[in-house]
RNA sequence: GUGCUUGUAGCUCAAUCGGUUAGAGCGCCGGAUUGUGGUUCCGGAGGUUGCGGGUUCGAUCCCCGUCAGGCACCCCA
């Protein structure tokens, strides 16, 4: 009988938990630099937390059963909903602006492909009580220094970011009641993947045939003159005020050669009211490794409180996938720095005696004890990645020595018994 | 959930037209080396060819089913 892990869910060998740490240690660092606070919930939710605002359609997309209580639960799909709930209850004695982050593992039911699990680790980072321009530039420039802060650079990523308020606004002068826009939306969302028969069917499906060009004129503006003459040919007024400040905070910042202006950028979810935008690898042969926008209303109709906000979630699949294709996954971590051997059988004691000293001494220490031959020990030191070995032979012993190696320098001398943990200690804070 | 496609050692791959005991590199283990490491040399272990059935004298190879991965659809955290 053998078994593996279910579908779409991972092991984590220590070699695969390094790099996930690698990355998760990133987002914590990025997000505590832009004084966000770590916070966190249930992974099981009742399932109404849910329903009630995506409707029961989604519910075959979440791992949902009843409990032993009769409670019909869910692993957690997304974070909002918890994070919405726990602003709301505390959100009349936090000073605003609110700097929320965490890294919840996330689950969602649907057949897995590349890129995409049926359970993942997602930064979220959300601000909470300010309605200017300058809290979008805010979370957008936390998820590009995410990406610098792992080794990626404006050759590997960019930032596509785009406004609701102006596509509905060029919407509206195209002559598409707001009745359709979230049909129009829909489309535009999946425009680039689609030839133009596809292109065609997926308009008259979404009953808009009329509208093809005016859309299609419109998700392809990736300039401010594109969109000034698309403004000047429906003849309204569309100063895109909003996207101009978060486009020009984000050069303030320097990180202008990472952002584009691109109004196919739509986002999926309804509840987006201002800006919205994604992170993709240049190549964009991948998914989104990111994905946010600003949510004004979002958490009244959660949670009963009226803030505006924005924020993102950026998942670990894809990002680890373009890490790994930039050749950013990093080597292991040596798991031992002092290998104590032993060159006889007698000598055994010595070394368990003086491990355990190094240990408590706060340094990895490590000995072989299988009693194999001294240049086999020595060996071991470098597969563990070691920087010293320590060797104790009878005539150390006899004499009060011991014999330190640097392996990385190949160097060795001798120590006396009572100052090798100081020594240790020495050589492996100074390098 | 639907369609297409792939599945050989821990990893990357080979195996003539369906034909003898399924091979190689890397990795792993041991030895050369009984007080000194990464190189080198020698040796070894490791396979129900994903699994189950069928066709055939004979199946890694052809057919069916199933499981798993990939791609597309659906959906988008």
């Amino acid at each position: 009988m053998t078994f593996q892990a279910l579908p779409g869910f991972r092991d984590f060998a220590p070699e695969d938990l390094a790099f996930r740490n690698h990355i998760l240690a990133a987002w914590r660092r990025v997000a505590r630099r832009y004084g966000f606070e770590e916070y966190d919930g249930p992974p099981l939710e009742p399932l109404e937390l849910y329903t009630a605002k995506s409707g029961e359609e989604i519910v075959g997309q979440l791992f949902d059963f009843t409990d032993k209580g009769g409670r019909h639960v869910t692993l957690r799909p997304e974070m909002t909903p918890t994070f919405a709930r726990m602003v709301s209850a505390r959100a009349n004695g936090l000073r605003k602006p609110i700097r929320w982050f965490s890294v919840p593992q996330l689950f969602r039911y649907e057949k897995q492909q590349r890129g995409r699990l049926r359970e993942h680790f997602q930064l979220n980072c959300d601000l909470v009580g300010e309605a200017g321009p300058l809290a979008d530039a805010e979370v957008i420039a936390l998820a590009i220094d995410v990406c610098r802060e792992l080794g990626l650079t404006a050759a590997d990523f960019r930032v596509r970011l785009s406004d609701r308020r102006v596509i509905q606004a060029l919407l509206v002068g195209a002559g598409l009641d707001p009745a359709h826009h979230p049909a129009a939306l829909g489309v535009v969302d999946k425009l680039e993947r689609l030839d133009p028969e596809a292109r065609d069917r997926a308009f008259a499906g979404a009953g808009l045939m009329d509208y093809i060009d005016a859309v299609v004129d419109m998700a392809v503006v990736r300039s401010w003159d594109q969109l000034e003459d698309l403004a000047e040919r429906y003849r309204v007024d569309v100063s895109a005020t909003e996207l101009r400040q978060v486009h020009d905070a984000l050069g303030e910042m320097g990180l202008y050669e990472f952002v584009e202006v691109d109004l196919s950028i739509v986002r999926g979810l309804a509840y987006y009211t201002g800006t919205v935008f994604e992170l993709f690898d240049r190549q964009g042969k991948m998914r989104a490794i990111c994905g946010g926008g600003r949510y004004d209303t979002l958490l009244q109709s959660l949670g009963g409180v009226d803030l505006p906000s924005v924020g993102f979630g950026m998942g670990d699949v894809v990002l680890g996938e373009l890490l790994k294709d930039r050749g950013l996954r990093p080597a292991a971590a040596a798991g031992t720095e002092v290998m104590v051997a032993a060159v006889t059988a007698e000598d055994l004691p010595a070394t368990l005696g003086l491990a355990h000293e190094l240990r408590d001494a706060g340094l990895a220490a490590e000995y072989a004890m299988n009693g194999v031959a001294l240049g086999k020990q020595l060996r071991q030191a470098d597969a563990r990645g070691a920087r010293l070995a320590v060797v104790i032979g009878p005539d150390d012993r006899a004499t009060g020595m011991v014999q330190v190696k640097d392996l990385h320098e190949k160097t060795q001398v001798a120590v006396a018994r009572d100052a090798v943990v100081a020594h240790c200690t020495a050589t492996l804070g100074t390098s």
